[in-house]
DNA sequence: CGGATTTTTGAAAACCATCAACGCGGGTGG
DNA sequence: CCACCCGCGTTGATGGTTTTCAAAAATCCG
């Protein structure tokens, strides 16, 4: 099952109409009203598929499109001069990507593809149209980016003021919950396209203390993490040991 | 000069008529249209005085009101179960506060105030009337929002990949470009609020450790930090250091 | 099967936390 | 006005978490 799921990533599943998008209850979508669905078409100005491993747009360049996630997986990092990468989110379908393009010269951060992936592609300027023509959707909008602040600042709080064994666990809990609500979860088995890397960059540790913990966390009878594959072996007991309370896993 | 500065703070200055505001150009009221400054008058419930260290919201509760920030210093930071805490934002004059307010039941944390402060409040109903009545101010607030998520992107680096050092110089110089746009700086000094303790709580550290780095910021002629007052003693060598770009320094 | 990527392991060191104590200074109350 | 108290910063000793460096083992992919 779950070769077959990475072997989907070699051909994306690729977008269709708006109204009948099934990513369209998901993140950036949830509000949509449906009068806002012919503009949103509309705005569309093409899909793209993009392979592994490629950068979707970079820092400090400019962007003249914004786009959504229709499928795959992706993530946002910033560089630092002597090469060490923050993760700053994982993208997972329905998440909107490039936002800061339509008011901004230069991106804040990068984002690179995990698999191959679609997305959708929208012209800043028929955007920024869309906007315009239906503020109730722009207004949906600040809430998605309300709330992404707010998951921002939990993560935030996880590398201030938490140890690696917690970050971890709560890092895999929080993408639980979203592959959850996109139904991409088999029992408590899901597809995870990061790498231990990719985890150290985004919780601020190394590869190395990541492979460690991990092991701890198996040994505890927790969680495990094989390749594209994480299973939850006590969702309690990770629960518990992460601190993570039932509203932290909704709404984005 | 400072001793003036420290009690004005006892009695802050209080907000009059928006459209004569000034602080109408920082932060979330940068781009407020002129034509929305009679709607934003009447959103406007009431005006409040709020004593250091005092809670403006709480956590997990629910909140009928949002702010702008008139004048003094304040904060938002989360709690963890053993008490730790992290800090997630300074505050300063033309802050917003509270938006989750507009569209969530609980606050995903808490804010206080640093020192005496006056707020602008806003009705949650009435500023939600506020923005269906004039999008142009609902997108000026969806770029706002976009700018801040970039600033808390930033900052997740810094905890994520940087050392003690350079956290604390770059908080400095985000505060000092902050404060400069404000024109609140006397020349590479300024009024400073927050204590070591909130520093490290902002930054993931301790206390001690703060101290400590302060002593080699200071000795290496680069920063000095007295009670109340900040003096970059070399803004070309902190910025050297902290690897701290121009363009870190804008829009907020 | 062979090369590249990813994970694991070990040893040593760095960075930062913890704990505890002391000093300084400002504000407060007697 | 002075003494006291409290918040805040400092200092020292010690320990823990995490990093670094290096290398080997495991896994994947073509």
């Amino acid at each position: 099952m779950v070769k077959s799921a990475a072997r989907l990533r070699l051909s994306p599943v690729q977008p269709g109409l708006c109204a009948k998008c099934p990513v369209r209850k998901f993140a950036a979508y949830s509000g949509v009203p449906a009068s806002a669905l012919k503009f949103l078409q509309s705005a569309r100005s093409s899909d793209r598929i993009v392979p592994p491993r490629r950068n979707i747009f970079w820092e400090e360049k400019g962007a003249d499109e914004l786009f959504t996630l229709y499928d795959g997986w992706a993530f946002t990092f910033k560089l630092l001069a002597d090469g060490r990468r923050q993760i700053l989110e994982f993208l997972l379908p329905g998440s909107l990507i490039g936002m800061h393009a339509l008011w901004f010269k230069a991106m804040p951060h990068s984002a690179q593809t995990l698999t191959s992936v679609s997305l959708c592609v929208f012209d800043k300027e028929k955007f920024r149209d869309l906007l315009r023509r239906k503020p109730e959707y722009e207004r949906e909008l600040l809430k998605y980016m309300t709330s992404s602040l707010a998951v921002r600042d939990r993560r935030l709080s996880d590398l201030g003021r938490r140890p690696a064994k917690e970050r971890i666990a709560r890092l895999i809990l929080e993408i639980f919950g979203r592959l959850t609500a996109r139904d991409m979860v088999d029992g408590h088995s899901f597809t995870f396209y990061p790498r231990q890397q990719h985890l150290a960059d985004a919780l601020g540790l190394t590869k190395v203390h990541v492979s460690r913990t991990l092991q701890v966390l198996r040994q505890e009878g927790l969680l495990e993490l094989e390749r594209d594959t994480a299973t939850i072996l006590d969702l309690k007991g990770l629960r518990e040991l992460a601190d993570y309370t039932e509203t932290e896993a909704s709404g984005w």
